[in-house]
RNA sequence: GCCCCCGUCGUUCAAUGGAUAGGACGGAGGUUUCCUAAACCUUAAAUCCAAGUUCGACUCUUGGCGGGGGCACCA
C-alpha cells in the first residue's frame, strides 16, 4: 500500500490533527502523488502556504530518501512527489507473491457482519431493468466488501403476502373471466400465460385470491431465481420470505411492541401512528390501520428486527426509484430496531431507448422488457459491466440498438481484450523456458514504470470503492489498466527476437502480475475472461 | 403545490473543493516484415443561466430554467 505509507510519512512531519490526502494528478509534471495538506494548514498556522508546504517537504524529505527521488513544492502550495523505481518493483514481488489475495484486507471489515439487501421485487411477475441494475449493483458491491474482509449476507426480500398478492390472484381470476377486471390489476403477456396453464387451479381456490395469488407468486418467485443464478450470475445467499419468516413467527408484532415501548405512538381517526417526523419524515406515519391491520411499513420494521434479531448491526439496503418517499420511514425504523449503521441506497431509473425514443415501460400493465430477455439480447458481460459502468445515484440511457450494434465495441471488450493478451503473451513464453533469476530492475522504461504504478493502485481503488459503496471506481478502474497495458504492448516488446533473455524474463513477471490484477478486478465485476477473442 | 435526484464535448458517461475538465462512441487524419489492429498515435469539440462563499468552484449556498421520480390508513 503505496498511499497510506505516504501518508504515514506526512503524519510524522505534522503536528496538527487534519486528514492527509494524496491524490494522483492527471499530469504527470505534477509528480506520481500530490498532496494539498499545506494548503489546508494555511489557516490553522496563519502563515504562507509556500513555506508551510517547503516546511513539511524538507521534513518528508529526510525520511524518505529511498522513497522518493524527488519531493517538490509547486504554487500555490502543493507538495508533489516521483517515486523511486524499486518501489514499484517491489510493489510487483508483492503482487506476484499474494496472487488472487492481492488487494485483500483484513483489517477494513475486520469480519464484521453486514446484510446487503437487494432488488427484493415483488414475485407478481418478470424483474424490471431497474431490478437487473440494482441486483448487478448489490452482487458487486457484496463481492467488494467481502473483499475488504466483511462477512456479508445477501438478501431477497419476498413479500409473498399481503395485498400486492391477493391483487395478483384476483388478476389471476379476472383473466380467468370469473370476476370483473380492475383498474389496479396486473396485466401483460406473463398474467395470461399463467392464468392459462393454471385455470384449473383458479377455479379450484374460487374466492382464495390470497391463495391464488401465493401460487403465482411462487412460480413467477421461481422464474425470478431462474434469471438470477443461470442469466445474471446474481447471488444471495437468502432469499427471506415475509410470510413465513416474519409474520409468521411474529415479527410484526414483536416490532408493534417495540415501537409502542418507544413512546412515540399515538392513536388517531382508529388508527396507530409513529411519529416519524421526529426522524425529519414530512409526516408521521400508520402502524395499524383502523381496520385493524398492519401496514407495510409495520412489517417492514420488524423485517428490520429480524436482521438485528440475526446478529446483523449493519444493514445496507438498495432499494429502487420509487423508494425515495420512503427513505425516512425505513431509517426511523432502523433506529428504533436497533440496526445501527443503516444506509439507504437507492438507484436511479432506467430509460430504455429504441430508434432514438424511449420506451415508456410500466410493470403493472405489463408493458416492459424484462431484465432476462434484455441479457439474451446483449450478454452477461455487457449488460454487467454497461449498468456497472454509471453511478447508481444517475439516471442512465440503455441504447438497445447501440448495445447491439456496438456490441463489439462495448468498453467490457477492451479489458477482456487486455486480459486476453497477457495470456497470449504467456502461452508464448512457455516454450522458452523459465529461469529462475529474476531480476526486476531491469523494469525501468517508462512504459515499464507506467504500467507497474497503475497495478500498485488497485488496492487503494478496491478500498475506495468499499468505502463509498460505488463498484464504478473499480470498472473505471479497469478500463485505464487496460489503456496502460495496451499502450505497454504497442510499444514494449515482452518475447522476441531482439529482446534480451533477461529483460524478457523480468518483463514476463511483469505480464504475470498484470494479468493477476484483471483477474482480481473481473472476478468481483463477475465478468468472464475469454480464453480468445 | 411540497420533497428528492439529475443538467458537462454531437451522443453517452467521469472528475474526495485543487493545477491544463477525462474517457467511450461518433467526426477528421495517421500506424502492421516482430507477443492477437477488438489495438496504438494525432486532432476538433463541453461545465444550463445569474449571483454568492475562497487562495481556488463542474463540485458548496441562494434564486431561476429544463428533464425524471415521489408525495395513501397500497405495496
Amino acid at each position: 500500500m503505496i498511499k497510506s505509507n505516504i501518508i504515514n510519512y506526512f503524519k510524522k512531519a505534522i503536528k496538527e490533527k487534519i486528514k492527509i490526502e494524496i491524490f494522483i494528478p492527471e499530469n504527470e509534471q505534477f509528480g506520481h502523488y500530490s498532496t494539498n495538506v499545506a494548503l489546508k494548514l494555511t489557516k490553522i498556522r496563519g502563515e504562507n502556504s509556500i513555506q508551510i508546504a517547503e516546511k513539511i517537504a524538507s521534513d518528508v524529505r529526510r525520511r524518505t530518501s529511498d522513497v522518493f527521488n524527488k519531493i517538490e513544492v509547486t504554487p500555490p502550495g502543493f507538495i508533489n512527489f516521483w517515486l523511486k523505481p524499486k518501489v514499484l518493483q517491489n510493489e510487483l514481488k508483492e503482487i506476484l507473491k499474494k496472487k488472487k489475495n492481492y488487494g485483500r484486507s483484513n483489517v477494513k471489515g475486520q469480519m464484521s457482519k453486514v446484510q446487503i439487501e437487494f432488488i427484493s421485487a415483488n414475485p407478481t411477475g418478470p424483474l424490471t431493468l431497474a431490478n437487473g441494475r440494482g441486483g448487478f449493483f448489490g452482487d458487486v458491491l457484496s463481492n467488494i466488501l467481502e473483499f475488504q474482509g466483511y462477512k456479508v449476507e445477501r438478501e431477497y426480500y419476498v413479500n409473498d403476502t399481503g395485498n400486492q398478492i391477493i391483487t395478483l390472484g384476483k388478476s389471476m381470476a379476472a383473466t380467468a373471466n370469473l370476476i370483473p377486471r380492475e383498474e389496479n390489476f396486473y396485466q401483460g403477456d406473463y398474467i395470461k400465460d399463467w392464468a392459462n396453464k393454471n385455470s384449473a387451479a383458479i377455479k379450484k381456490y374460487k374466492n382464495n385470491y390470497l391463495k391464488i395469488g401465493q401460487l403465482a407468486a411462487k412460480n413467477f418467485l421461481a422464474s425470478i431465481k431462474k434469471v438470477l443464478i443461470k442469466d445474471s450470475k446474481i447471488r444471495f445467499d437468502r432469499f427471506t420470505s415475509e410470510d413465513r419468516h416474519i409474520q409468521k413467527k411474529n415479527f410484526t408484532k414483536k416490532a408493534l411492541a417495540i415501537f409502542e415501548k418507544s413512546g412515540l405512538t399515538y392513536k388517531k381517526d382508529g388508527a396507530l401512528w409513529f411519529k416519524t417526523t421526529q426522524f425529519s419524515d414530512d409526516k408521521d406515519r400508520v402502524l395499524i390501520t383502523k381496520d385493524g391491520f398492519p401496514t407495510y411499513f409495520l412489517a417492514d420494521a420488524g423485517h428490520y428486527l429480524e436482521t438485528k434479531k440475526r446478529g446483523f448491526g449493519q444493514k445496507i439496503n438498495i432499494m429502487g426509484p420509487d423508494h425515495y418517499g420512503y427513505v425516512k420511514r425505513i431509517q426511523a425504523a432502523a433506529e428504533i430496531m436497533g440496526v445501527k449503521n443503516s444506509k439507504i441506497i437507492i438507484t436511479q431509473a432506467v430509460r430504455l431507448i429504441r430508434k432514438g425514443e424511449e420506451i415508456k415501460m410500466s410493470k403493472r400493465k405489463g408493458e416492459f422488457i424484462a431484465f432476462g430477455d434484455l441479457i439474451a439480447e446483449v450478454g452477461i458481460d455487457v449488460a454487467r459491466f454497461f449498468f456497472l459502468m454509471h453511478s447508481p445515484e444517475t439516471h442512465m440511457d440503455f441504447d438497445l440498438e447501440l448495445a447491439k450494434e456496438r456490441s463489439m465495441k462495448n468498453p467490457v471488450y477492451y479489458v477482456q481484450y487486455a486480459a486476453v493478451r497477457c495470456d497470449s503473451i504467456l502461452q508464448k513464453s512457455k516454450v522458452k523456458g523459465q529461469r529462475p533469476d529474476i531480476n526486476s530492475n531491469l523494469l525501468n522504461t517508462k512504459e515499464d514504470l507506467n504500467l507497474m504504478r497503475m497495478l500498485a493502485r488497485f488496492s487503494e481503488i478496491i478500498e475506495e470503492s468499499a468505502e463509498k459503496y460505488n463498484p464504478q471506481i473499480l470498472v473505471r478502474y479497469s478500463l485505464d489498466l487496460a489503456r496502460e497495458f495496451h499502450n505497454f504492448y504497442e510499444k514494449e516488446r515482452v518475447v522476441g527476437e531482439g529482446v534480451d533473455i533477461d529483460l524478457t524474463m523480468a518483463r514476463l513477471e511483469l505480464i504475470k502480475a498484470t494479468q493477476i490484477v484483471f483477474e482480481n478486478i473481473l472476478n468481483i465485476l463477475g465478468v468472464n475472461i475469454p480464453k480468445k477473442m
